[in-house]
DNA sequence: GTTAGGG
DNA sequence: CCCTAAC
């Protein structure tokens, strides 16, 4: 509001001048003058420039004025949380953008203040800005860019709504009533209505009732819901078979679409429902940013339509996701959408090919990091759009993944099929516990186990798995969290038809410590009895994987002890090597329980073994 | 449920 | 690692 001092046009004036300032069209009216300081009317013009308003513009002003004298306090967005306040039924995305988190909870409580920042806001951007560019990467900018562009209707609104709670709500208020223009005839010129009639006007256009006794603001606001657009320098308009016509100023509606992917309207309506079919649209032209101005007057208030307008301007946005964006998403996404999603695209071939394009996002989000996308832009704009992004399992399918998809052969049906491609890839890249390859076959994966399971580990796996490769010793650490592993396993199609799941946990140094010195106090054989003993905290390590374990240790250890002075070039692609001192006192516990060939076994066992032997011996017996 | 051994 | 027979 101190804008207005410094500027000789107002906020208002900047309001409803973005549009026309694009198209240089007469400017609309600014509408504090209750200051005595004179208060010229002006057009800020496209370079900026103030420029003195026309005749028109003043009048056309001063009818607004004049209301405004009793009631300066409200600007533009004011009379929308009037409405709102007042069952208006659309949210003042305003102030879910400039409001702090909470605000969006309590938009009457914050309206007024909201207010105040977007008003600053607006004017400034409108000042400072070419409003015209969206920058993706101011949010702030962006946002007030749009604001400008659409204006502070509700309709207009829902591109910037982006909390999902309050649209969501809020949409079951708007589809409630329906506007019904079979009321409105004729031409309309709203300047000339009184208090009354706009009511009804109202009504008539929103198809519902309001206590709003301003009349600039309902001027405002049945023109913008007329106009499906937040252009409200229009106040005329002609109603012809039950469509809306403004009159003049076409031009003003071009302005506020000059997003390149404007004439997505025809997507927009089969997605009124809200119901994510909307993706097969954004898949095509992410770029769609649906028709803010549509011209069926029946779409204008269904909340459903503007959420996913939301979704898809926000999407055209190119905002990279985060990663816990995309995580957080996908998991809400396949809550929500998880049935429907599978069966609506599931013909279409989408569902392979999106996972896959998205993947891209997924890894930038990750080189991002920083989660401090704007809640609204994330939930607006990932709604539809990330369904397909899924969270992307960096770990193993679940164990019980097959069994999941048993429980849901219908729509799983093609997920299986889904999988097994993915296995196949990964598959045929037997390490790819890190590998880029194989990304996108553990998205795709990952893409469908989501749904079916909630995955409460899911970063941890990555993380540790790559800790215990490179570091093997620091496998210790993880002891604790090694519980994390159990689910980690991969899946491959066997020759049989079969799907086989491959677990491929490298042994650590540390577990083979472990597994000798479970075999050197217990015994070989006891294998149960050293898991549970010694192998109590690495839970992924079964009974027969100790045996296998040791079975190739004693292999190994046998194999190489021969030569033990190739030792080091040998052991050329043990992905574990193993220590010769490890390796020799594995051969030296299996001589000792007389598992040994004994060709070797014959000389050079009784070296150190005895301190050996009567451990083991002790732990056995 | 374990173990041993093959794949 | 998985699978399975044998225990």
């Amino acid at each position: 509001m101190e804008t207005v001092v410094g500027v000789e046009g107002n906020d208002e004036a900047k309001f409803d001048d973005v549009p026309v300032v694009k198209t240089s069209s007469p400017l609309s009216s600014p509408r504090e003058i209750a200051d005595p300081v004179v208060y010229k009317l002006v057009r800020v013009d496209r370079d900026g420039r103030l420029v003195p308003a026309t005749d028109d513009e003043v009048m056309e002003v001063e009818d607004l004025l004049e209301d405004d004298k009793s009631e300066r306090l409200p600007v533009a967005g004011a009379g929308q949380n009037v409405g709102y306040t007042s069952n208006d039924g659309c949210p003042p995305i305003k102030t879910q953008f400039n409001g702090s988190e909470g605000q969006s909870e309590n938009p009457e409580v914050n309206a007024e203040r909201s207010n105040a920042q977007l008003d600053t806001g607006v004017g400034m951007g409108k000042l400072d800005d070419e409003h015209e560019e969206t920058i993706p990467s101011l949010e702030t900018n962006s946002n007030e860019s749009h604001i400008d562009q659409l204006g502070s209707g509700g309709e207009c609104s829902s591109p910037l709504d982006g909390p999902i709670k309050s649209g969501s709500s809020i949409s079951a208020i708007c589809t409630s009533s329906k506007p019904d223009f079979s009321k409105l005839k004729g031409e309309i010129c709203l300047d000339n209505l009184s208090v009354r009639e706009l009511h009804e006007t109202f009504k008539a256009t929103f198809g519902r009732e309001t206590s709003v006794k301003d009349k600039q603001w309902l001027r405002r606001r049945i023109a913008m819901g007329l106009a499906n657009s937040c252009d409200v320098s229009t106040t005329t308009f002609v109603i012809k078979d039950n469509k809306v016509v403004t009159k003049g100023k076409e031009e003003s509606f071009k302005s506020v679409d000059h997003t390149p992917a404007k004439v997505l309207s025809v997507g927009v309506n089969e997605n009124c429902g809200g119901s994510p079919i909307g993706c097969n649209n954004q898949i095509e032209n992410p770029q769609n940013v649906c028709g803010k101005i549509l011209t069926d007057p029946s779409l204008e208030y269904d909340c459903s339509v503007e959420d996913l307008n939301t979704e898809q301007r926000a999407a055209k946005r190119v905002r990279k996701p985060t990663k816990r964006y995309i995580e957080e998403l996908s998991e809400v996404e396949s809550r929500d959408y998880s049935g429907k999603l599978i069966s609506s695209v599931k013909s279409s071939g989408q569902g392979l090919s999106s996972p896959i394009s998205r993947v891209r996002p997924v890894r930038d989000a990750q080189s991002d990091g920083r989660p401090v996308v704007t809640r609204q832009d994330s939930l607006g704009g990932s709604g539809v759009q990330v369904p397909y992004v899924c969270r992307v399992r960096r770990s193993r399918p679940r164990e019980n993944f097959m069994a999941l998809m048993k429980l849901q052969p219908s729509s799983m049906g093609m997920a299986a099929n889904l999988v097994k491609k993915a296995l196949g890839v990964s598959g045929a890249q037997p390490d790819n516990e890190v590998g880029n390859k194989v990304f996108k076959a553990r998205s795709a994966s990952g893409w469908i186990q989501k749904p079916l399971v909630a995955e409460p580990e899911k970063d941890k796996h990555y993380q540790e798995i790559k800790a215990s490769e490179l570091d093997k010793d620091v496998e210790l650490k993880h002891l604790d969290s090694s519980g994390d592993y159990s689910d980690d396993l991969v899946t491959v199609p066997t020759a049989k038809g079969g799907m086989r799941r491959k677990h491929h946990r490298p042994w650590t140094l540390s577990e083979v410590v472990k597994l000798v010195e479970g075999v050197a106090r217990y015994g070989a054989g006891r294998w149960s009895e050293i898991k549970r003993l010694s192998f109590a905290s690495y839970s992924y390590r079964t009974s027969v994987d100790l045996k296998d374990k040791w079975r190739n240790l004693l292999r190994a250890s046998f194999a190489q002890s021969p030569a033990e002075k190739g030792m080091q070039g040998s052991r050329k692609h043990a992905s574990v090597p193993i220590p010769a001192p490890i390796l020799l006192r594995v051969r030296e516990l299996a001589e000792m329980q007389a598992q040994v060939p004994p060709n070797l076994s014959s000389s050079k066992f009784a070296v150190c073994s005895d301190r050996n032997v009567h451990e083991t011996r002790l732990g056995y017996l």
